[in-house]
DNA sequence: CTTGACTCCGTACCTATGTACGGAGATTAC
DNA sequence: GTAATCTCCGTACATAGGTACGGAGTCAAG
């Protein structure tokens, strides 16, 4: 099913705008389509797939340049430039992981505390957030 | 050791600009501070870690808004308020490292793939982050 | 007690990431 | 085949999150 979507379809289903995609494509973030018929751009679903992963990963903190780089990793590049640069992203991105989990650790203990009706004055979720600052 | 520190003081702790720190006291991110000598700010330790928080949440896909209500747990709400709250940002949260280690995954085989010098056309790094879409 | 650094405030400006506009041409639905 | 819809392009505008400016007041070292 190698379906052609135009742009139109394609942003429906990516669920962005098209003017989104014109925007990525712009930036270099999707690639030139072919544009067969009278100039119209002419997408696959590897496209739509595409623009569900950068939309991903703005969501966990990472800019459009760093998106881009994370794409590069699919480039015909030398195994040793994919390699050292996979390295680097996996390096950042476990880093979010463990601020993260501090955060659900944090979360999830106030959580606990409210059902135990231990409350103090205030629950103290900035401290046990802050106090991992050491650690992180 | 309850340092009172000058707005500049605060911002080099913090590692932001100045400006950042008035941004943030007009955010409503930073409580209005004490200002007894001529108007000037003075600050505290518990600021500057409150400045770190914002800045790590913003490296973790959480804008402005999200963080002012994680800040809010700490506030003077009624046990059940924040109850739900936390456990409305513990989802948001758990998502996130779900996400993220997906991702974390794929990278971690594709560092393998390259380890082993099993390279073909291209590395698979977006087939195997997209892939995951079903699950996420 | 002067000089240089710091702070005040309001406002203007900047970058990243989209969003919208508008007029002309292509396509599709009737 | 014509009307409605879609797409083209360049450019302008919008929003979040800062960042810089400028002129006046304040503080601290010599």
């Amino acid at each position: 099913m190698k379906s052609r979507l135009t742009i139109g379809k394609l942003a429906e289903a990516a669920g962005v705008g098209v003017e989104t995609v014109r925007f990525y494509q712009r930036s270099g973030l999707l690639p030139e389509p072919e544009r067969p018929l009278s100039g119209y751009r002419e997408y696959t679903d590897a496209d739509r797939r595409r623009i569900h992963f950068i939309k991903r990963a703005q969501t966990l903190g990472f800019n459009l340049e760093d998106i881009a780089g994370l794409l590069k990793l699919d480039g015909p590049q030398t195994c040793s430039v994919t390699h050292d640069l996979a390295l680097e992203k996996l390096h950042v991105v476990k880093e979010k992981i463990d601020a993260l989990v501090a955060i659900r650790d944090a979360l999830q203990q106030m959580v606990r505390q409210c059902e135990r009706k231990h409350r103090r004055g205030t629950c103290p979720i900035i401290q046990s957030l802050v106090q991992e600052e050491a650690k992180i």
